[in-house]
DNA sequence: TTCCAATTGTACCAATCGATAAAGACTGAT
DNA sequence: ATCAGTCTTTATCGATTGGTACAATTGGAA
């Protein structure tokens, strides 16, 4: 019966969506065994501590994958424009152009966050941080990258809420757009 | 052991604070029973329909509110700044400097708002189209004033998300600020 | 005072919750 | 062939879930 195949790793695309559109308590076990494919065993052997487990590692999966997708990327660009178009790319693909909805943010709103406050909030620093980086390397003077970064993290943040409200990608595009402009005319006036 | 105090809206206050805090699903009701001082028996002769009925009637009331203190009197401002102004103030005091999180905004990212995705949308179109006419009045050309109100509303919403995982109301302040001095701008600009 | 409708407390329901335990099934290495 | 270790199934736990039923109690009208 073991297939030797599933890992813990298997698991957590499943276990995010399931989070994700059901929150922290409105993911029952039962909903998290469909999503995953896993009997309660299963998932008691991956994640011993539970389902407070499972979330953690959900967080930290995605927090990595943002790292590793977006913030480094964004760090680390030669061409600040070339980073920010990056950025953009994957921001929109990630969320699904607003119809995704964005977990850690989420999980921030509600009474979930308290265990994994500052998971959350570095997560936000990490993202804000890596702009403003790149904003600094483009020649913008530092107080200006700051809130410029702070604008278009929120800015993304706000475009999930309201396009997924909505149910209007166009809506979710259009304000990736403007960001983006907001971040060109900054560097150019650099 | 009758009261003959409680009527159906005491009970709404505490309502939205357990459902903004814990979600839908994460409102139990003995949370809802401790939030609001009541028992089962009186909580389901005000809502015979259940927790649905109590959801429905929480975000009708934060809707209603929303219409009476902000949306109606930014439609009737007469000085377009001064409406804004009284906005932001109100949008200040209601978020508490972002660290209420938005009820309607929240459950429009989750599964929760499949039987109310009507409300929710209604919501957020009435906020943009509010702001937006007072904009137009204001002698903003109309596709200027249209994405400008999204992007205010949009923005509102994502510094709650931010400002509340970095716990800073001084993010959310500033932020306010910002979308207050851009408004300003494109009034001046008209 | 009597009576009625409104309100509330209490007990209870089946269903589901998160979690545990133990036995079984499979694997790779020896 | 055997064994240790990994993974899965199944059954079950006590607690809690949302919801119901009903009697007790109340304030106000008659």
């Amino acid at each position: 019966m073991a297939r030797m195949i599933a890992e813990r790793a298997d698991a957590l695309p499943g276990l995010a969506e399931v989070f994700r559109e059901y929150g922290y308590a409105g993911a029952s076990l039962s909903l998290i065994g469909t999503a995953t494919g896993l009997g309660r065993g299963s998932l008691y052997h991956f994640f011993p501590g539970g389902k407070q487990e499972m979330a953690a590692a959900v967080l930290a999966d995605v927090a990595g994958w943002f790292d590793a997708a977006i913030f480094t990327p964004l760090e680390q660009a030669d061409d600040p424009r070339a980073g920010i178009d990056a950025m953009m790319v994957e921001v929109d693909r990630y969320f699904r152009s607003g119809q995704r909805a964005c977990l850690i943010g989420a999980w921030g709103l509600g009474a979930t966050r308290d265990p994994f406050a500052d998971s959350i909030a570095g997560y936000f620093r990490r993202w804000i941080a890596a702009l403003q980086t790149l904003l600094a390397r483009g020649g913008v003077a530092e107080d200006h990258a700051a809130t410029l970064a702070q604008d278009v993290v929120s800015g993304i943040q706000g475009a999930v809420v309201l396009s997924r409200a909505l149910n209007d990608t166009s809506l979710f595009r259009a304000t990736l757009g403007r960001l983006t402009a907001r971040l060109y005319t900054a560097l150019a006036a650099a």
